[in-house]
DNA sequence: CATGAATGAGGCTTCATTCAT
DNA sequence: CATGAATGAAGCCTCATTCAT
């Protein structure tokens, strides 16, 4: 049996299910069976399991960036970060069998209004558009609003990459996109 | 009490609360309760719920494909239809709350391959797709690779403006969008 | 499609389905789909489906025995037509997969008191045990007292050896029967 | 309330119903309801009411034989514990009013395919005739072969007189069943 | 801190029957 | 005489959560 404590497998058991097998899809009682903890262990942790996916996120948030940014920090020029990022999208989508983002599919069919989830999707969402805006500002040829707006105009080809290549189960989105966005940036 | 006949009402009311509540958060029993209807007389109609979602997909295909031919065929030639989109898409988004595309959520969080289902969102997705691909083919100045290549792009871009309007809930993410087609367009 | 008239392709497909499937396990949705008949048509003739299963016992009364009394007819004595009754069995319930008897099967596991049901059962096992009596009357040695008490002794040698045979799959226990209804009648 | 665990209650209250009033009419509901237990308490417990049946048949197997066992065990002579059985029958099947064999009951009418719930039926009859054979066995003056022969013809017997008994409703065919096992010991 | 029994509400589906056409 | 829509009751099972130990 794996000998991390329970409220680490608790969250590595969930984190794949949520993500692979979906929010609603997935039940307390598979997760406590497959971390082979008790239930009452999984609620001393977690009050909910809103709770256990907030959690989820906020650790796919930082191991998600931390993966692009590992990938694109070989690239010289923001902008070549920029595309490369549109490289990573196939990497990792091909690997996890195009499932999309997880913080998208959790935001799609989500229970009534669960505030602190939906938190999560946004805080996500937006920090990755601030660093978009971040790297385009550092380019002297825009002013604060071009880069700014430029950015949207990538982040929406990024999102949009990642939504049809998981329809589609395909990665002709991504490199779609990535064409658009060269061409924006030329 | 709406005079629809039953099978009528059950598709309406199931229609709108699929799309604006989720298909996994929507039960059986508030269907038919809403609807007036007994839970027997649903099932005289439809094989199971997966296949009123079906029914509901293909009954949205339709009408939405309708609104939005609508709503660009005054324009007159093939890129302002395209470029007019985007204002269908705030026009329609605003209207529903930024609900999104009722193809890309139930998609998102499926329970485990509802194949019936998939097939109802490919097949929108797809038929989009050709349409935006014979537009552009009408055009004189590209051939039919570059028309295809074109189309994809902009494809990506309506997906990633719902998506992005959707987690937002604003419609900036539909003018970026709009945006970087007209410079595609060009 | 099949030209019988619809009562008649009803009672059918109904015997068929209630013995080899079992009554309880029969719905009437089955019964009209398979037999090509409209629900509200079988209505019309049976009040219910409690009355379509005595028809149903009525029917079966009447062929297994012809059939039971054709096959031993060709035998000269009444011992000799006894002990034949279980060559019968053996023919039968092989050729039925050890389904045992219709009459047996539907009086176990019975919707409470189904009272015409259990008539039809009472009726048809007293029917053979009237039947069995007066074969071993006719026998010269046996007195009236002495010829009904060892037709019951026969009796529970057949039943036994169809429920035996029913839960083993197997016709071992009919050849036992036999083998002790000839010592009975030595 | 019986002060009984839940478990328990739910096989007391589960076991009566099964046995008295058939597998098939017996629903979930009525057994939580009459057990005052809630529903997923049940289901805590046994994953299935196939699983439930399981546990009943189970218990009854013990039961049943122990109480057979305590019944004949004054008697001296393997042949006299024999003929004893059917004593034990009369007494057993006129205190729950000849509802027959909960074993031979819950196969006849099963739905399709219960493998588990046939499986304890079968080890239940096969227990039932082994133990006959080695009783005989026992006996100088017959041989192996000789010993399971008349084994088998006594089981026909003991299964005959339960069935024939439960729908005459009446003790004649266990005395008749009984008459015939004394004629084949002599 | 860990356990697993117990829960109420609700999940989807099928039952035998009746009714309007 | 035939049809299929409509029904209320009931079928088996699972949910996220709490509580006593």
């Amino acid at each position: 049996m794996n000998k991390l404590d329970v409220k680490e497998r608790i969250i590595q058991v969930a984190s794949d299910l949520f993500y692979f097998q979906g929010y609603s899809q997935t039940g307390i009682n598979q997760i406590i069976s497959e971390a082979h903890v008790a239930k009452a262990s999984m609620y001393q942790h977690f009050k909910s399991k809103e709770d256990l996916a907030v959690v989820y996120l906020q650790r796919r948030h930082t191991l998600w960036l931390g993966n692009l940014f590992s990938y694109i920090e070989p690239k010289k020029t923001n902008n070549e970060k920029l595309i490369a990022c549109f490289d990573y999208l196939i990497d990792w989508l091909e690997e996890v069998n195009f499932r999309g983002c997880g913080f998208q599919n959790i935001s799609c069919d989500l229970p009534q209004e669960q505030h602190k989830i939906m938190d999560q999707v946004t805080l996500h969402k937006n920090e990755i558009r601030k660093w978009i805006h971040t790297l385009l500002k550092e380019d002297r040829n825009l002013n604060e609003k071009q880069a700014e707006d430029l950015g949207d105009e990538i982040v929406v080809l990024l999102e949009g990459a990642i939504i049809v290549s998981q329809i589609q189960k395909n990665s002709w989105p991504i490199k779609s996109a990535q064409k658009t966005c060269i061409r924006l940036l030329a």
